[in-house]
DNA sequence: TATTTTTTTTAGATATACTTAAATAGTATA
DNA sequence: TATACTATTTAAGTATATCTAAAAAAAATA
């Protein structure tokens, strides 16, 4: 019998594993409750309640730990939030900076098979629009390097997975040059005299600034 | 300061909503709870609250109507589950009768340019794909007129819009023929002697049976 | 019309998730 | 080490959305 999360439940979860892989040890209920808005004693309440249900480990006064069970639930959540992160950016033509508070909300529709579709549906992607990489089924992380593109070297092939600077400004020269989030291109060439790249997608060549190519990350074959 | 309805209460109205336009009277307690699979006492507590936010007029013991503001409400999630049904079906490849469970959560998504932004990604239809119409932005429901495909005249153009029958014969057969929701077509000849129907789609011509035809529903242009 | 049946409402409880205020544990400082 | 301070937990109470059981109103039937 899978126990099942609720929503809040879920937003926890994903809140201590947050926290709890930034830094090493175990995670402060002020912390958590500062990471949701809320109070420390609904805080512990509530890890109270999930390490009754084995998704936390918890010492009184010495802070949790997220389990096995605790870290795939909220990997679960993470992948189906960068997931439509990619839709929304991709497919419904949002901005960077304008998916976030939708995606909180449909990281939270329960439906496996709808997050299979829709991971095929969007070709696969291994990471959402501000760059961060998309756990697989097994919340499995693929290890492909993420780089600016500045700091990729001639003849590299790869393809774009995030920006930086989400300027209304930078976000419109990438729409005008016809750059964004899955743009596969190659780097053919790099000026010396200035840093610039001379970069082919599309069937087209163009030249990016080195401060655009510092704010264009990229994945590498 | 307008007023939020929670997830639960906009499942009322819509069940609400939705008895109110088969019948004429005004909608009884038990008829709720039948729908909603709860008790009639939860329903009671329900009205209360819904008629004390003004979402519907209520007399004891005489049952309840949709005022303006929850007709409103109801319509605009009625158009929210279905524009998520047509991305269900005509995006991620489910089938008719398995999106509804899944349309069920993702029609309480709150983002007013999400739903903006779907409709545009979709093409803006007007029926959803079991054959019901998608209400607009304000409420109004387009008024093209929807009917079987074997009613239609030779000469006449239209798009799918759902299917009757959903057995996964039917389903098959469609598939196998290129027919889906959107599927523009125009009605080549009938022949007489059986009423089977030559349509013409993507370039091809088939021939439909009297029985699929009965069981397609198109809008006409 | 009186009685029975059905429908609807109210009353009292439960579970979730939150709050504030008070108590307790742990840490830091004089 | 005693005191002060901070972090955490517990206690008590609120709001939402349920439920079951009992009471009240309306409708149906004799």
């Amino acid at each position: 019998m899978n126990a099942v999360f609720t929503y809040v439940e879920e937003n926890y979860l994903k809140a201590i594993f947050h926290l709890s892989s930034q830094g090493e040890k175990s995670v402060s209920t002020n912390a958590i409750a500062l990471e949701l808005n809320t109070t420390p004693a609904s805080v512990s309440d509530m890890i109270r309640k999930l390490s009754k249900k084995k998704a936390l480990y918890y010492e009184k006064y010495k802070g949790v730990n997220v389990s096995p069970k605790g870290k795939e639930i909220a990997l679960r959540v993470i992948r189906k939030h960068r997931l439509w992160e990619v839709f929304l950016v991709q497919k419904l033509k949002f901005k960077w900076d304008e998916v976030h508070d939708i995606a909180e909300q449909l990281e939270h529709i329960k439906s496996p098979i709808l997050i299979k579709r829709l991971d095929d549906f969007l070709g696969f992607p291994k990471y959402d629009p501000h760059g961060d990489p998309i756990p697989d089924e097994d919340g499995k992380f693929h290890d492909l390097k993420k780089q600016p593109l500045s700091q990729s070297l001639v003849g590299a092939k790869g393809a774009v997975i995030g920006v930086d600077d989400s300027s209304s400004s930078f976000l419109k020269y990438l729409d005008k040059v016809g750059i964004s989030i899955g743009t596969e291109l190659t780097i053919v060439d790099k000026n010396d005299f200035d840093g610039s790249l001379d970069v082919e997608f599309d069937g087209k060549t163009i030249t990016v600034s080195p401060i655009a190519s510092e704010n264009i990350s990229i994945v590498v074959e």
